[in-house]
RNA sequence: GUGGGUGUAGCUCAGUUGGUUAGAGCGCCAGGUUGUGGUCCUGGAUGUCGCCGGUUCGAACCCGGUCACUCACCCCA
């Protein structure tokens, strides 16, 4: 029998943690929705081909990293590794019309050695824009990003970065810039860049090894081989977030990881992390619709970690604030009241163990605003003593009147 | 996938050069006390010392393997 623990790099959300899970997703929910997406829900699992055909053949995402699987029918399906494919797919199938904005969520599978901020199973929040090439629809994008993260805190701990990838024949040229320039230094490169220089060369310029970063340090800049109409796009978008009063910062060797960005790419970096630094990021995708076999459509979009989010923010989910009842009598009564009080949508904690005080103590522990203390005395009488845990202010009230009570004080 | 660190109670951790029934604090449970925000007292439960194998008269301790966690690389949100 295998051991009684989750999965490697997964994890159960106990209930404090999911609250702020759940806290984060819908705080995301809620800003995208003020800038009018809407939330498409996809399907986890995709025919494998999904995946392979667009996220780029050079990925680790796609060569070692996925979740893929046969099914009973010999299908080839593969646990989804992000989400701008699932939702782009979703759009040619249900042959959606543009403009439009669509938000997601959920969760995503990627088969990688688990470190701080990354999970084989992780969540994402995300928005895509499609059908809109202009770039003010990049600015309100991000603008939709940087609205999450202050919401949630981290305006002042996180950083944007900004780059241009150019269209394609910026892309091509900048390509052959940087080859023409690295090869001299073939046999000083570090084993990895070798390999990225045929493979995927402008990976090399956000390598961590001290002397390719030397080494690109002289190398000739991305923004350098822009195209007129690239470099107008481009300076479009910086003159459009410095309207909006989002900071950035220009990094001309931001890369994307994905093989479908072009122009615009972006990052929102919190410094809480790690080497996992980044915790919100994406661009524009124009190619990535139609290479998928649809007309042509651009796209702008990003994707956020929620893990990588709670990790960072200090924020606090709001807590339902339940009425804590105290029976010190008559238990049976106590169950009829506190089912009352639900019925009537109020949140009540009840306890049937312990002394007073502790009862007391653990309604603090729970946050409740109310504790409801049904003694013998009292109900011989006739009355409850409520005591507002805020206030520290205690008054009694008579049983017939507790539930009207409660139910006004209780959603004042 | 590569490299480093770490695995002892629910949690944080002690545990001497290998030596009897493996400990503490916190938490938990029960009872008592104090009727009004973590009190105090008494009692209690819980460990295949991550797992498997080896060395040894004897292993939590030494060795090998394995699994998990963790940090970094790779890559990525």
């Amino acid at each position: 029998m295998t051991p009684l623990q989750p999965a490697r790099g997964t994890h159960d959300l106990l209930p404090e943690d999911a609250r702020r899970h759940r806290f984060i997703e819908d705080t995301a929910f809620r800003i995208a929705e003020r800038y009018g997406y809407g939330e498409i829900i996809t399907p986890i699992f995709e025919f494998t081909d999904l995946f392979t055909g667009t996220l780029g053949e050079t990925s680790d995402v796609v060569t070692k990293e996925m979740y893929t699987f046969t099914d009973r029918s010999g299908e080839s399906l593969t646990l989804r590794p992000e989400g701008t494919a699932g939702v782009a797919r979703a759009f040619i199938s249900n042959s959606l019309t543009t403009p439009l904005k669509l938000f997601y969520r959920g969760p995503m599978f990627r088969q990688e050695r688990p470190q701080k901020g990354r999970f084989r199973q992780f969540h994402q929040v995300g928005i895509e824009f499609l059908g809109l090439e202009t770039p003010l629809a990049d600015v309100e994008a991000i603008a939709v990003g940087w609205q999450l993260l202050r919401t949630l805190g981290l305006g002042e701990k996180v950083q944007l970065q900004l780059n241009s990838l150019g269209d394609l024949d910026s892309r091509l040229a900048y390509r052959h810039a940087l080859v023409e320039y690295l090869s001299p230094f073939r046999d000083k490169l570090s084993t990895e860049s070798l390999v990225r220089l045929d493979k995927n060369p402008l990976r090399i310029l956000d390598s961590k090894s001290a002397t390719d970063q030397e080494i690109v340090a002289g190398a000739p800049l991305m923004t350098d081989s822009l195209t007129p109409e690239a470099r107008d796009f481009f300076d479009q978008v910086m003159s459009g977030l410095t309207a909006l009063g989002i900071p950035f910062t220009l990094n001309p060797k931001l890369v994307r990881g994905l093989d479908y960005y072009c122009h615009t790419a972006f990052e929102f970096t919190s410094t809480a992390l790690g080497s996992q630094s980044a915790v919100l990021a994406g661009g524009r995708y124009d190619g990535l619709i139609a290479r998928m076999g649809g007309a042509r459509t651009p796209g702008i979009g990003w994707a956020a970690g929620v893990e990588r989010l709670a990790l960072s923010s200090g924020c606090e989910a709001p807590q339902s604030r339940p009425i804590a009842i105290i029976p010190m009598g008559d238990q049976v009564a106590a169950l009829a009241l506190a089912d009352r009080l639900r019925t009537a949508g109020l949140a009540v904690d009840l306890g049937f163990s312990g002394n007073m005080k502790k009862r007391l103590s653990r309604a603090a522990e729970h946050k409740a605003r109310f504790a409801v203390i049904l003694g013998e005395d009292e109900m011989a009488r006739g009355v409850a003593a409520v005591r507002d845990l805020d206030a520290t202010t205690q008054e009694e009230i008579t049983l017939s009147q507790l539930e009207a009570y409660l139910l006004h004080r209780g959603t004042e």
